[in-house]
DNA sequence: CGCCAGGGCCTCA
DNA sequence: TGAGGCCATGGC
């Protein structure tokens, strides 16, 4: 078998694995159209904790960060940096993070999330990456998940499976990559939303650190195939 | 015990 | 502009 193409490729994860569900996650404001305010807030918050963190760590500093009453804007800027790094200890880099999460608040309070939302997508982009702390994967998983704009993102497990398969160029940059995957499938939220999730739980499951290549389903076609 | 997790910034060539 | 060091806790 050949290569796969990007297309191909979610066809055989969305086959085995199913719909994924992630950000906005289950309940409530699934069902709704759009979410609050708060709830792309809480989503901003998230995306800048899960930086290279589990989210299971994630989500005991979230609820820390709740119980504390720290979850808006205007509590961010009042709390002291060093209590921040407490309640959100266990995402770790809890300092550096602490520190993120108040320059995000001030850039909050200048631009509100009405004013991000009516943003096109291309201009909300540049400006969240000119915000200290928050980079490409990090503002196109605000764009996707907070905002519901189409915006593909790019992580360790995107670019270790596709590296792998041999479609992205080893040491791909995020943009090409990116670029890459979008202009072959096409442009759409919930897709995006879907494909990202389901190379997630591919990673995890077969496409490791050490990968387990006997019965990945997408062995077929992959260069890296050991076995 | 070692490895790695839904990165990004800074430095230095 | 790209590679390397740094940040740090928790799960396995």
């Amino acid at each position: 078998m050949n290569k796969p193409s990007y297309g191909e490729i979610y066809n055989l994860l969305f086959q085995n694995y199913g719909p994924q569900g992630w950000w906005p996650i289950n309940n409530e404001y699934k069902k709704r159209k759009n979410l609050t305010n708060e709830e792309k807030f809480e989503i901003i918050v998230g995306a800048i904790l899960t930086q290279n963190t589990a989210w299971t760590n994630v989500e005991k500093a979230l609820d820390e960060l709740r119980k504390n009453k720290c979850l808006s804007v205007n509590a961010l800027l009042q709390t002291k940096k060093e209590a921040l790094a407490a309640y959100i200890k266990s995402s770790g880099y809890h300092n550096q993070k602490a520190e993120r999460l108040k320059i995000v608040a001030e850039f909050l309070l200048e631009h509100p999330i009405e004013e991000l939302q009516a943003m096109p997508l291309s201009d909300l982009r540049e400006l969240l990456l000119s915000v200290k702390g928050i980079g490409p994967e990090t503002a196109d998983s605000i764009i996707l998940y907070a905002f519901n704009k189409p915006s593909f993102v790019i992580d360790a497990y995107t670019k270790r499976i596709m590296g792998r398969i041999g479609i992205s160029g080893k040491g791909a940059a995020y943009e090409e990559l990116q670029q890459q995957i979008t202009q072959t499938i096409p442009q759409d939220t919930e897709l995006y939303n879907e494909y990202h999730a389901l190379l997630v739980e591919h990673a995890k499951r077969f496409c490791q650190t050490k990968p387990l290549c006997q019965n990945c389903i997408l062995n077929k076609g992959c260069e890296k195939k050991i076995g």
